[in-house]
DNA sequence: GCCCGCGTGTTGTCATTGTCAACATACTTC
DNA sequence: GAAGTATGTTGACAATGACAACACGCGGGC
């Protein structure tokens, strides 16, 4: 398995982060990364179709990871309210922290790979990992709101659209820098935030 | 002024949002552009110093754009948290009827063209759009709030969140179909989102 | 022990693209 | 009518994504 650079799969991966870091992701190249890790320009192909499933990775990869962070940042609370709130704080964390695959996973039109054969027996493996985030959501909004079925549904892209919104705005610069400098401002205004959300009106 | 082609200027904005369309924003090349106006593939150089050039006016637009839509929906409304909800609905609206248009207001890696002397007198012209459509925002939710200073700043980010965060899924194709078939179910889904948040929690 | 096949990597190549320089042309202004 | 400038064109170059053909080295089957 370990052949030439040990494991260039997942070399490649933390590779494309860097160049996006410094490059902006417009600016990321296969080419680059290969330079990068030594190996020729064509080495790459042997371990992603192309361009695309790369990224695509990275997205997976993203996702499994704020999975993780929510579950972390939920585990040990038990009002609803407070988990919700707890998941929302640790979705901006994560976006700030991981800003490249934060916008791989969303900010992307997003290229499914396009199933060649619909007969084949791998039921979806590259769409589970983004399910999984958002069913975490979709839990901790129902309980918090108290809702079932399609009002739950509704009250998790309501519980969705603040965490993201916030975190698309930040990794945009649109919020001052002072509110944005270290990860315990960023854990602050989203805290603000929500807070600010949860009392706004009792009318 | 009219020469060749009438006004490329503004056909090859137009036809780089047909171009973006069809192939995505990755996909889009200046090259194309020029083909589909009948142009030479470096004639787009006499109208934009670049391709960043051509998406950033883009992005201008948008904002331009959005600043009246969200003055048009707000027009006539005294109540201040009905005029913020009006924004916000117009917001959401206006992001899924230019969706081309938003992703280059927000998602891009904003590059500022670098000023190569701070001397000029032009005054930042470049990024005045965006700061209308925010100033318009902050307004609204200072109002709405009943917040002054920096908790006004703190209500605004709050008020922008939601529109931009339920924006953002939705253009990613987050939310099921059903909410997002026509322009009035989405007007629909972010009037109950953001009621939703309204009524959230009275505590 | 030897051979074959495959996973992995390399070299070479092609079309597309962004960008620039040199050149050409039409409209404007005096 | 002439000069100047805005607009377009042609031709080039380097970088890139992607593919094909080839090379190497390790495993299993005889």
């Amino acid at each position: 398995m370990a052949y030439h650079h040990g494991d260039l799969h997942t070399e490649l991966l933390t590779a494309a982060v860097d160049v996006a870091r410094e490059r902006g992701i417009e600016g990321l190249s296969l080419r680059e990364c290969a330079r990068r890790l030594g190996v020729s320009h064509a080495a790459p192909y042997r371990h992603f179709e192309d361009k695309n499933a790369l990224l695509l990775a990275l997205a997976e990869q993203g996702f499994t990871w704020l999975t993780s962070a929510g579950q972390r940042a939920m585990e040990g609370l038990d009002d609803p309210r407070a988990r919700l709130d707890a998941y929302g704080v640790a979705y901006v964390r994560f976006a700030v922290e991981h800003p490249i695959h934060f916008r791989l996973m969303f900010t992307r039109e997003l290229e499914t790979p396009g199933p060649k054969r619909a007969d084949d027996a791998a039921p979806d493996k590259a769409s589970a990992a983004p399910n999984d985030a958002f069913g975490l959501l979709v839990g901790a909004a129902s309980a918090a709101f108290e809702r079932d079925g399609e009002e739950a549904l509704l009250a998790s892209v309501a519980a969705w659209s603040i965490p993201h919104g916030l975190a698309m705005l930040i990794l945009d610069g649109r919020i001052p820098p002072e509110h944005v400098a270290t990860t315990e401002a960023v854990e602050q205004l989203a805290r603000d935030v929500l807070s600010l959300w949860r009392n706004a009106q009792p009318a």
